[in-house]
DNA sequence: CATGAATGAGCGTTCATTCAT
DNA sequence: GATGAATGAACGCTCATTCAT
């Protein structure tokens, strides 16, 4: 296209440099905003805090949930990739699984939107990231019941449920008493350990 | 229209009764509503729902929040009320509370505001009827903690989050697959046995 | 509802009023816009020049369309019926329909948005207003018609489009030259009269 | 990508190729989607199908009238020559101007943008296509009149105004039911014919 | 005192135009 | 020069709240 620079293999040209700055600083922006607000946070906002105008963030996003949804997918990738990579390096499955949750609700505590759609998807994952973390907790599920650790019959929903759950309590309570929800979150691991008996059909939760 | 109160005798009160019946109207169209659809609702929904103007519902309750507090506070009052019966009705402490929360996460399950709201303000609650509910836990906590039933060091404010955070699962899970949730209850409530080693603070959790 | 006026009859209550001064300064305000603008109008003008709000507005309108639609079919139907009254009154049936020509033209030349609409919906109306329209044009053409004073072969939809297209040829030049309209009707009306060879199929045109 | 001029001979026109070939490709695109969409386009489209970006468009077109205009100049003369040529071409005086209108409505049907500007400017031809255009249809009234052919009284303006006038209905017309706008032709051509009275002033309009 | 119409700030989104690369 | 990213004023529309009747 150009007249006769000889450009070789850049084919992407250069002025990309500052647009990949703004496109970043957006989603850096919609991420604070996001988890201090959650999705219903204003679009002018975002912008604002990311330093550019309503065109340039609809350039890149072309819709306000498009810009949920990269921030999101974006988050829970990196949030499944380090728990994966954590489960990794942790030998004992049932520390793995602890570590997992601690780290995995400090994270939620302060991300409102996070949260939010987590809450809504967890069940039916659209988001990409949100399908890798289940598979870590897949991997934590299954090497804690190989290891005869995990009560039985407790499965990898149960474990995400629990996760979603805690969460809603680590969000509400890690600002100003942030050692309340370990407390829940220790009593949730003590029931998932072998030592009950196995988990059961609903119809006889009555009976705990 | 009027229900027969004699004019002549209540003179300044005659229209309290219409006054009061709308107000009723009102709270019962906004308990519905705001069952079905959380805090976001529209106000307009509620007037409409209550057969009422605007401007009553304004004259009631000068702001949104007003009727939202206004609302959950009877219906915390009431949950409190029954629970607090239940608990009475129920002689086995572990069964009582084990009831408690079966039917206090079903009533979560079916409430949008009332947990958006419990969510928000079970720390400090600000709402009466929130405090008689604590009260309901704490007295459950008693009397399961006396019986040797309860894990030592799990305070009333365990309690009181993990129905919060259980609710959040509760209300998740409800619609579609109602057994999730029971499944979650279990857990947690083996977690609160006294089988388990005290509970301990917030820097140990790592170990649970 | 009320608690004891004895209002009888009037059902609908009475500060409907200035509801309706309302409705009908927005109709008002809308007609003028979109004959000067056309349907491109920003609905806050439309607001402004009808002296209430955005939200008046749209408690009446809740779309544009709606409005637009509301306005359009209103003069619509206007024009339809001083047009067949016009026609009724009018013995002679070229008379009849010259005068029409002149008439509805003069209207269309002030109007942008009317023609907008017309041009788009002629063949297909959609509107009542147009629809009513069409079935004067239909008794002024079976008029002239049986009369055999119009040419045979030409239909009623052959009238409506030259009412359209001369409606354009109105539009542009009423401003400035209101005579170069007039012009041209008197062009089609005389290609219009039992003069002339039968209508024939397009094919044919070219001969003229 | 340069031509094949020699770089040293051109010095500071070099460039001028690639702009020539930018600037053409622009028309080009712009010719395409004006008449698609008429000139409510979005700009962008434009450079898109011209393959530029948009500092390229903005730089040889500052403003997008600028290029609508260009593009419209730019095919009104395109028209004209060709109007002109077959006028020249056909003897018969009547014959050619049945066949100018006959080509230029199927031009008129199939270009939005064309009509919307020639509706806009045509009495005060600001562009020079249609002056030439103009030149064309005084060509031909003038040959028809000289061979008493052309009913008294009729000018170019007339002319000009029922090409115009045609011009939309042929737009309305020709996708779904081509016919209609031929037909509407016919019969406005026998309105020109010698036939008739010669055309009058306005005030006579109502007796036809 | 009830009514429901009126208000207007604010939201998500678009697009002609400008400007850094 | 060419590029296309950036800008921001508007647009259609919503809804908590106020006010005339």
């Amino acid at each position: 296209m150009a007249v006769g620079v000889p450009e070789s293999a850049t084919r992407s040209r250069a002025p990309r440099v500052d647009a990949i700055r703004n496109r970043e600083a957006i989603i850096e922006a919609a991420a604070e905003v996001l988890a201090e607000q959650g999705t219903a946070v204003d679009v002018r906002e975002i912008a604002r805090r990311g330093g550019v105008g309503m065109g340039t963030l609809y350039r890149h996003f072309p819709k306000k949930e498009d810009l949920i949804r990269t921030v999101l997918r974006k988050e829970f990738l990196a949030w499944a990739d380090s728990a994966r990579q954590a489960a990794i390096d942790t030998e004992d499955p049932w520390l793995a699984l602890t570590d997992f949750y601690q780290e995995a609700l400090t994270g939620c505590a302060r991300h409102r939107a996070i949260m939010e759609n987590f809450a809504l998807t967890w069940s039916v994952p659209d988001l990409e990231g949100i399908q890798e973390l289940r598979l870590v907790v897949e991997l934590l599920c299954a090497r804690a019941a190989a290891a005869g650790l995990l009560r039985p019959g407790v499965a990898t929903e149960d474990l995400l449920l629990l996760l979603v759950s805690l969460g809603q309590a680590a969000q509400l309570t890690d600002e100003r008493h942030p050692q309340m929800w370990t407390r829940l979150l220790c009593i949730s691991l003590d029931g998932l350990r072998a030592v009950h008996d196995p988990l059961v059909v609903p119809a006889a939760a009555r009976r705990s």
